[in-house]
DNA sequence: CGAAAAACCTGGCAGC
DNA sequence: TGCTGCCAGGTTTTTC
């Protein structure tokens, strides 16, 4: 579900536990796409949140006894923000974090999120492989230039790995090939540098405008206040199919690549 | 080694 | 009303 505007939004609804103490955290699921270990509950009880942050799309809880809680959203996984006196529990409910008078619900229906707790950020494993963030100057033409040169895929699947450039999933790689007008099945090494600042610049772009207005909500995405996204509505591609390209009235493509939609317009990307 | 395909899950929806 | 098959915003693991 969430790619990083979404993770970012979800971020930001639950910054106001900055600093405040996290009394008790209830396992009611340990079942993600890895198990959440035994040790959870007390490693976390009684902490205060030094810090919440955003590496790529995880969520990071820094706690006062220097543990950090890695969490990941997967493809379906949420957070909800509930009153400790309104007590209902939802399908699919896994991890409670319980404050004072709030607490942070974690839901996820397919599981392929997770939590992890470690000491050292910095070295656990899903995150020391991580490319730059996109939104940093770490993420520039010339450094992407680069790597795409190295590259024998096609740039659609190059965007979403994680390894070249964090936080671009499925929806936004589509939309950042359009505003860049590169095709997506074109191969990343035969990408020039003028090419690469152009999709450099549509990537940022696109993913400050989703997070200025609250992400994207195809169908489910919920911030943590309850809030959905409106980035829906300037959607140029994704799920566009058969519809007139905003640009040039041509219909817009889809087709199937590492097995994942994707949309386009044959007349405006090449 | 890198790239592509399969795997991990549940739920919603279209079509019969 | 079912039932079936397909699709979904991600990433790791397996296979080639």
């Amino acid at each position: 579900m969430p790619e990083l505007p979404e993770v970012e939004t979800t971020l930001r609804a639950i910054k106001k536990f900055k600093g405040s103490l996290l009394k008790e955290a209830k396992v009611h699921n340990r079942n993600l796409r890895w198990k959440v270990v035994d040790s959870f509950e007390t490693s976390v009880k009684d902490q205060v949140v030094e810090s919440l942050e955003r590496r790529a799309k995880y969520i990071i809880f820094k706690l006062s006894n220097d543990k950090k809680i890695i969490l990941h959203l997967g493809m379906s996984g949420s957070l909800r923000i509930a009153k400790n006196n309104e007590n209902f529990f939802i399908k699919h409910d896994h991890v409670e974090l319980i404050f004072d008078e709030e607490r942070i619900i974690y839901n996820d229906p397919r599981r392929f999120g997770s939590m992890h707790l470690t000491s050292d950020i910095d070295k656990h494993k899903l995150i020391k492989n991580l490319g730059p963030e996109p939104l940093s100057k770490n993420f520039n033409a010339k450094n992407f230039f680069s790597a795409c040169s190295h590259s024998k895929t096609n740039i659609k699947s190059f965007l979403m790995n994680q390894k070249n450039v964090v936080g671009i999933g499925n929806i936004y790689a589509s939309e950042s090939l359009f505003l860049a007008k590169i095709h997506p099945l074109k191969n990343a090494n035969e990408l020039d540098l003028d090419a690469c600042k152009r999709l450099v610049a549509a990537g940022k772009k696109i993913l400050e405008q989703a997070i200025e207005v609250g992400g994207t909500t195809l169908k489910d995405f919920y911030s943590a206040d309850g809030s959905p996204g409106y980035f829906k509505f300037k959607l140029n591609v994704y799920g566009r199919e058969g519809e007139p390209c905003n640009k040039c009235k041509d219909t817009v493509c889809k087709t199937t690549i590492n097995q994942r939609a994707t949309f386009f317009c044959e007349t405006c990307q090449s």
